[in-house]
DNA sequence: TAGATTGTTAATCGATTAACAATC
DNA sequence: TAGATTGTTAATCGATTAACAATC
């Protein structure tokens, strides 16, 4: 294994590999090779091979790689036996979606709190998780530990409550809101999820398509 | 403007840069260079430069860039001003969050329809959508010109409701299933938004700070 | 005009791909 | 054993950064 920063391109990769390796698990394949992989999820074995290798040498020449045991070892590489603790701010909409359909638990996550302003919620138990007044925010940081904040706040709670988070000692957060929330001082992890950044890119790319064909069927028409 | 292909990275750097430019626009910012544009992203001015350049010749020597002409350029080059047609599949949790919350006009789409299967849903109206039965589905698509799919049904539908849209001439599709759909063989424009592949990125960068500290006390409790 | 900042060409850096000896 | 496939080193390719002439 070589140790060293790993590059981000990797990193991003692996939650794929995961996915695909629980699909093989399921379909019942307990073998597979970096050529076959790679054709499954269009990358060269060569990256696939490479990608792994920074973190140990998972395989076996002549064979290839054991799913469920290579599904093991790329989910502790991501983590997921670590019993990290998140608490959820915000159940509007997307933080109730996110409570009653995302499975925390499936990836090593348990979500001990949710926090809301709204006192028609304030109490409530959704998917198994009381909804707090956010007023207790602070003091539930305070006592108990907490790695990840999962931020559903509207746009313009989303820096007041990010200054509260970081004021009780919240490292990580993964940010629903359209907000950029990483400041050039700030130490915290901030992972995105900006459904309109994704949105855009689709946009370009059907944009491009249209183009194309257009160029093409002009091309065409002047034959 | 140099034609050719677009790199990925370039594109998925554009919503940023949008979105960037947006709140600019708000704060009355009307001229910005690409070296203060690049303090803001945490790029370098030099690739702000680059980027731009793909598209054409958006600034001016001495004076920088004009925040709200560029804004319209990237938002063009992104294709907002297309007026593309959207339909959302399965009327759940978190397609019911969409309708709700995510202003698809705010960045050029129109969300044209949703389909579900629960009757208790079919007919009603949500943020000025009419939810229509998923049988209907194949006779719209025949009778409408549709753009783009908001793909936001059960796992184990995700596969047939897709060839279902494939099979009625759909080419674009915003996958919110935790389903990889793109198939080695079709031309399909599939856009992921793979939750758990977000968080678990979060969550190996979570470890990987937590293992630093870790080692950094080992060392420091070795001497 | 002088200063600032672009657009673009060249240099550097990093990531992907290819090749192959090691070995199951 | 022979064939298959790994892990890793070397080669290639592409993306980022630096530099600078052009020009507002």
């Amino acid at each position: 294994m070589k140790s060293g920063k790993i590059s981000n391109n990797v990193i991003r990769r692996l939650p794929r590999y995961l996915r695909k390796l629980d699909e093989l698990n399921e379909r019942g394949v307990t073998r597979i090779s970096s050529f076959e992989l790679g054709q499954q999820l269009g990358l060269t074995p060569s990256q696939i091979r490479q990608d792994f290798s920074c973190f140990g040498e998972f395989g076996q020449q002549g064979y290839g790689y054991h799913v469920s045991t290579l599904r093991g070892q790329i989910a502790s590489i991501l983590g997921t036996d670590r019993g990290y603790r998140a608490v959820l701010l915000g159940v509007g909409n997307i933080g109730h979606a996110l409570m009653d359909n995302f499975c925390f638990s499936e990836w090593g996550f348990h979500l001990a709190a949710a926090f809301e302003v709204n006192p028609a919620i304030i109490g409530s138990t959704i998917s198994g998780v009381l909804v707090r007044s956010m007023d207790e925010l602070g003091s539930y940081l305070d006592e108990n530990h907490v790695d990840v904040a999962v931020l559903a706040v509207p746009k313009e709670a989303a820096i007041p409550v990010t200054k509260e988070l970081e004021a009780h000692g919240i490292e990580a957060i993964w940010n629903f809101t359209n907000v950029e929330l990483t400041e050039p001082g700030s130490s915290t992890l901030v992972e995105n999820v900006h459904f309109s950044d994704s949105l855009l890119s689709l946009s370009y790319f059907v944009s491009e398509r249209n183009d194309e064909r257009a160029a093409h069927a002009a091309r065409a028409a002047r034959q």
